[in-house]
DNA sequence: GTCTATAAATGGATAGAC
DNA sequence: GTCTATCCATTTATAGAC
């Protein structure tokens, strides 16, 4: 039950920092919704960031395999939409992280560098996918251009929960499947007539 | 001195929140910093909340200033740059808020109102200045084009500077100038090519 | 591994003197 | 208006029994 304990508490810190907000979420809080005492959980975690770095670890396991190209050949808008949904389910899970996300990375150097370098790997995967489209004469867009629109994704796709949280959207679900389609507006422009219309498509369906 | 002392704390209470985060500056603080009594600082307001929500009013009226449209004529390209500096730099001046937005917004129905409103406002003033370029034949797209690209541009806007501090962005000012950038860059492929390039070139004489 | 009990520190806020 | 003193609640974290 050892084992079991602690991941339990992973787990319950996870749900209750997604419902209420890290800030609001202490270690009272998560031993006293697992009915276990605050010492036994200070048995197995050092204290809350310490809780928070183990969270961490595992999103980042869930966002480096989100992120993995999907294969040698061209990729398609398929690939695209897939890769999109797997990154903002991956967004959805964690998304205690994304809520306070200057906040939880101001207490930890080794967070700020973790989250930096995810940046980065997500920075060259959505450019190598541009690239492969490119190849392919679905996109056309100058190098400068592409690392532009990059960096556009990463912001719209890291603070779009932020964003629709502001706005006070309610539906979670529908929320994600908006960002996803913001996100494809982004690229929408630089594609060639064909799959422009196709994603259009796709779109239209996908809102409804 | 009364009012004066009302106005700085106020005024330090903003430095100290830009500076340090608002969940790291407690009321204690605060009063340290200005060298007066917590006593003397719960006079003048009820709690930390109310010097938030103060603080909030006064960023409120400073964006909605932002967002006026600049005139009756239609407007061109130098006019979204105007626009674009003004609103980058009042989130600059009151950065702390948008550095914990959902967690300060999630204290208070009224800011929540208060900020889903200036988003609104911010949308409708982005809309309106697209629809004047198309109607100057400088811009084109669809009406559906327009809403989901200014939406991507107060995304964009919105959390450019918490992007830039995660990614581990230092220089500030250029952060600034590279936000305004992506912003215009989101614009741009729906530019008739004439404005395209007087773009591009004032993008990039503008990073230098 | 888990509990009880509690220490130590902090932050928010107020009472009452001046 | 401003200060001193202090209270109360909360949170983190640990000691020591079982």
């Amino acid at each position: 039950m050892a084992r079991d304990t602690r991941r339990r508490i992973l787990d319950t810190a996870l749900a209750m920092f997604n419902a209420q907000g890290e800030p609001h979420v202490t270690t009272n809080h998560i031993a006293d919704e697992l009915e276990i005492s605050p010492g036994n959980l200070y048995y197995h975690f050092r204290n809350k960031d310490d809780i928070i770095e183990h969270l961490f670890a595992r999103y980042e396991e869930r966002m480096d395999a989100a992120l993995e190209l999907p294969s040698a050949r061209l990729p398609g808008l398929e690939d695209i939409w897939l890769q999109l949904h797997l990154v903002f389910e991956c967004i959805w899970d964690y998304r205690f992280l994304y809520r306070d996300l200057i906040e939880i990375l101001s207490r930890s150097r080794r967070l700020r560098l973790r989250f930096a370098r995810i940046l980065r790997r997500a920075d060259d995967s959505t450019q190598a996918v541009f690239q492969g489209l490119a190849q392919a004469g679905a996109m056309r867009a100058t190098a400068q251009e592409l690392g532009g629109i990059a960096t556009n994704v990463l912001v719209v796709a890291t603070f779009w929960l932020n964003y629709a949280a502001a706005r006070g959207e309610k539906d979670e679900q529908l929320a994600i499947r908006h960002g996803i389609v913001q996100v494809m507006l982004l690229i929408s422009p630089f594609l060639r007539e064909a799959e422009r219309t196709q994603l259009a498509t796709l779109m239209q369906a996908y809102l409804d």
